[in-house]
DNA sequence: TTGTAGGCGTTATCAC
DNA sequence: GTGATAACGCCTACAA
């Protein structure tokens, strides 16, 4: 069996053994071309016998890139961690393997208030760059990291604020998507739970695309209103409520998010609607939640794989001053049994 | 508005514009206590003003150590990100926010398959120990850190071996909980969804719990095997097929994880069974999809900020080399609406 | 209480 | 192609 007691092995020990200068043995590990085959081969073997491997931080310290990028999740002050909407750790693992995929190393932090903010992570050389991904109406987070950002390598998803170096869903697309789906599976009086003026941007593009799609169809878009600060799920409910206390004919309800159409698909089967036939329901987002409701939900789902790789992609653009890589995610409907045939 | 642009401020131009020498800024910086107070204020005033941040290369190459901890998750190869447990992704959060709390960071990466295997993060000096949450029966990545980690720093969650430094829910409390519950609830006939021989350690130990208060109940505990390398809910949703099918009387199934008990329900529902009337079902791990269910999945949680803490904790001391800490996490019973008042 | 000086282990710039 | 040599920016004996 192999020794795998920790001692520190450097360079130069590779050197020695090898035969060769130190920097060479830098060159060769490193693939610098001008080594020539045989040296490297030496080189390899001495360091594989003496378990060599680079110590990165002297590498760092030397390079002044640290081959690293920060992930800054922010997430509702004093919510479970497991309530996290799950498309926000989906988009966290797919944007580790883009960065892995581009040679880069993640470094994650979840932040949710004043107290625990912090993103010095360019300045103190920890990375290069910063992703920071806002699951919600976490104002004070965005005016911190927009404040600080300023002037640093950085990307964000949920960002309140067009100004900011955003990626984001194509939330009209996919809302028309949705709409349209709605009108032709035969419903009519299609109303949207949302809002056109919670930071979330998204909830505002979504209407707007739901909107747009009303009025081609020569309908007239109506919004129900959530009510802020509660979570997704009572929020939809209390809006579906709302709705049908209001007296407003309607047949079908096109969640911003969802879990907010979840909260109205409960209330509306509670209050006695037989969902799809009498009410159809879509949602946003494609959250897993979705497939186990009755009915399963019928939603619009972002594609997070592809999220993870523009946000990467385009930090690494700024990083490197090349040119900026697209901003929006492509969406796709995915039907399930919360629309009638 | 003050200057933004990132222009590297080393400790000695804060020395400089402090009147003192690099090392009492480095001293002052790091609390050092033999630095006298209007000194330090001196010091902090400059590096505030000059924007001046550690290079934590530097200091980290010349300490020896880095302050920062890997977190290796394991999935299922070719699995889509979306659909692994939201329990892991809790967890991750969990244990970012303990390794915060413990003035370490978190270098992230998710792992697959042998092309991605990579855990050289100590003798790279990328960190200083490393924490391994493996999701499910992929023994070639447990394989590989079994064998890599030996002599370095780890703990794991997930893992197969008993020989691994791991911590774990505590299956046997949490799957006798289930039981008595159900037995509590007037079920008598009840059935295990689940394996003894997983490669999964936690379904064998909640098998035995189950077992065991079945024992203690003076009923005859019985494991329906779920067939491996199934998604999950596949694997819950065929054993629900094949106990119907064998004719073997049963009026409750504890499923081993959620997941399976979800896949259980369904195919109870399908085939006519009324849930919780008929048959009682629990599952275990508290995933939110639970929630969604008809009826909602009553179930067993384990509390995943314990969990995270209790990672953190143990790789710490063990970095440390402290004495370790506990490696059992706490459950508790969640009722919801799929066993009857 | 503070200053001086050495070194952490690389990478990169010169020469040869 | 390869070998000296000089940084990279900090922490920490040791000296004063």
């Amino acid at each position: 069996m192999v020794e795998k007691r920790i001692v520190r092995v450097t360079s130069f020990d590779v050197a020695e053994k090898a035969g060769v200068s130190q920097s060479t043995v830098s060159r060769a590990l490193a693939g610098d071309t001008s080594i020539s085959e045989p040296t490297r081969k030496r080189v390899m073997e001495a360091a594989r016998a003496l378990n060599y491997q680079v110590d990165e931080n002297a590498a760092r310290l030397r390079r002044g890139r640290t081959g690293t990028l920060a992930l800054v999740m922010i997430c509702r002050p004093g919510e479970d961690r497991k309530d996290l909407n799950p498309f926000y750790f989906a988009l966290l693992g797919s944007t580790c393997a883009a960065a892995a995929a581009r040679g880069y190393e993640v470094l994650v932090s979840f932040q949710d208030s004043p107290e625990n903010f912090w993103g010095h992570y360019q300045e103190r050389r920890k990375a290069d760059g910063m992703i920071v991904i806002g699951t919600s109406e976490n104002t004070a987070a965005w005016d911190y990291f927009g404040e600080l950002a300023e002037g640093t390598n950085w990307v964000c998803w949920g960002a309140p604020n067009d100004s900011f170096p955003w990626v984001r869903s194509d939330n009209i697309a996919g809302a028309t998507l949705a709409t349209r789906h709605m009108l032709v599976r035969g419903y009519r009086q299609i109303v949207c739970i949302g809002s056109e003026t919670s930071p979330q941007r998204q909830f505002k593009e979504r209407f707007d695309g739901y909107a747009a799609a009303m009025q081609d169809a020569g309908l007239e878009p109506f919004l129900q209103r959530i009510e802020r600060g509660l979570p997704r799920e009572e929020q939809g409910r209390l809006a579906a409520a709302a709705l049908i206390d209001s007296g407003r004919p309607f047949d079908a309800v096109f969640g911003v998010s969802d879990e907010i159409a979840l909260g109205a698909l409960k209330e509306l089967t509670a209050r006695g609607f037989k969902v799809p036939h009498d009410v159809g329901v879509v949602g946003f987002d494609g959250v897993r939640a979705g497939q186990w409701s009755t009915p399963p939900l019928t939603t619009v789902e972002s594609d997070f794989e592809v999220a993870g790789s523009l946000l990467v992609d385009r930090l690494i653009a700024t990083i490197g001053g090349e040119a900026p890589s697209p901003r929006r995610v492509p969406v796709r409907l995915v039907v399930r049994g919360s629309t009638r045939d």
